[in-house]
DNA sequence: GCTTTCCTTTGGTCGGACCAAAATTGCGCA
DNA sequence: TGCGCAATTTTGGTCCGACCAAAGGAAAGC
């Protein structure tokens, strides 16, 4: 008796397909709903492990191969965290999450011809508004925020690895500035997609200097609300840094 | 003899690790990777199915549980679209396809307090940062494309419905102007997670002259090469639709 | 009290089977 | 010869039962 979604599904008002909608609906689709409720509504807490799949069995009468099916499409929508052997862990979804759903095919896209640079255009452009916005509308505690990692990314000047954390952090601060979850997600989306493009670059103590003085650019022009100049500086900063490593896997 | 996975996987050489990785590989994500790169390849054409679960199975001698999951996998990945009982069509990955990935737990996010605000914010800021860019590098093929919209715009006016349909279409030549395919890609996404929340919004002839108008004063100030003009018509116009649909969804 | 060993639990995989709907074949009628 | 409809074969969706290896605990030994 499959049929115990029937009557709670809705009949989906989208009258406008003759042909592909035949009427169907998975066992499997069924059950990850009915496990999406009861993760959003609480009851299986954050962080700890969902039943054992023979319990699911039990619990919603279907067999194993759809519990399986239903547990693996949990966790490629990142409500569940799913290790080979281990008991799928609980995740209550973030942002962070829907951007990491995206992970696979992002991939691919990196993979193919201007993939890198048509994200990397995308992060200029998106963190050139964020300079604006900051310059504009930036708290005291923002432009503290800033300073605090402007001083810390000088402290690393002589530690590479140091200094990319503190780089990295410096940027996170611009994103953080709009008091809206998406944008921090987002950087989190691109640190991830771009790093590994990244690491190649080779570092060193002279050019972690120019970066933070460019940070420091950056910094100055928020301070002073001149949002023209804090775009400028991004902008130059992160082409800059482009033209650096471009040679590392652009080679047509 | 279920070792066929046992003497080709690797030993995984990551001796750096006590607790995380216990070194073991599902077979269904070593399958996955297989299609994938023949996917990537081109040996699965796209948009044709591919081969029959039976057949997979013989290909790769594994069991069907596996190429079942392996396939469900790339479905979720957006790498084969698979309809119900249908084979699955192999889709080559665009960047709409990154973003639809994250349907899902976008669908939760907008779900909890205060999601589709956080979303159209971000569409906000977005936009605004778009018509600057266009006001200051749209081409002269730009501007008559949105030129185009504008008045395809004005002449929906009267029927409700076709003035939704050139209202995201106008918006939509926005993102096409960087000429960047992640941004197309990002609009589309937009539409497709706000689009349910706005359909709820009253419609009348009235209130579309009112967008068109706005639409056009976006439009003149690009012409213009008006960054600050466009920004401001912008905003103002995304968040005159916010209020006015605000009360529809949102009474805490 | 702490390590070591044994047993139980649990996820991963396999093989076979059945169903219903799709896709294909082929027959019969015009 | 051409075409529409019915019989047949494919094919995806689901279920069942079984086995393995690793994780998690429990019991035994130091």
């Amino acid at each position: 008796m499959p049929d115990q979604t029937a009557p709670t599904q809705t009949p989906t008002q989208t009258p406008i397909e003759a042909p592909p909608t035949p009427g169907f609906q998975r066992a499997a689709d069924s059950l990850v709903r009915q496990i999406e409720a009861r993760i959003a509504a609480g009851d299986f807490a954050d962080g700890s492990p969902l039943p054992p799949e023979r319990d699911l069995i039990e619990t919603y009468r279907v067999s194993r191969t759809v519990v399986r099916e239903a547990v693996a499409a949990l966790a490629s929508r990142g409500l569940v965290e799913s290790r080979p052997r281990f008991r799928p862990v609980v995740r209550r979804p973030g942002y962070d999450a829907a951007l990491a759903a995206a992970d696979g095919v992002v991939g691919h896209l990196l993979a193919q011809s201007g993939g890198v640079k048509n994200l990397y255009d995308t992060r200029i452009f998106l963190e050139a508004s964020l300079v604006r916005q900051a310059a504009r509308q930036a708290r005291k505690d923002d432009i503290e925020a800033l300073k605090r990692a402007l001083d810390a990314n000088e402290a690393a000047i002589p530690d590479s690895a140091a200094f990319y954390r503190t780089d990295t952090e410096f940027h996170a601060v611009l994103y953080d500035i709009p008091k809206n979850p998406v944008f921090p997600a987002i950087h989190k989306a691109f640190t991830a997609w771009l790093a590994p493009h990244w690491v190649k670059m080779p570092r060193s103590p002279e050019r972690n200097r120019v970066n933070y003085l460019r940070h420091s650019d950056i910094y100055q022009a928020i301070r002073d609300r001149d949002a023209d100049a804090a775009e400028v500086a991004l902008v130059a900063h992160l082409n800059a840094a482009w033209e650096y490593v471009r040679g590392t896997f652009e080679q047509p």
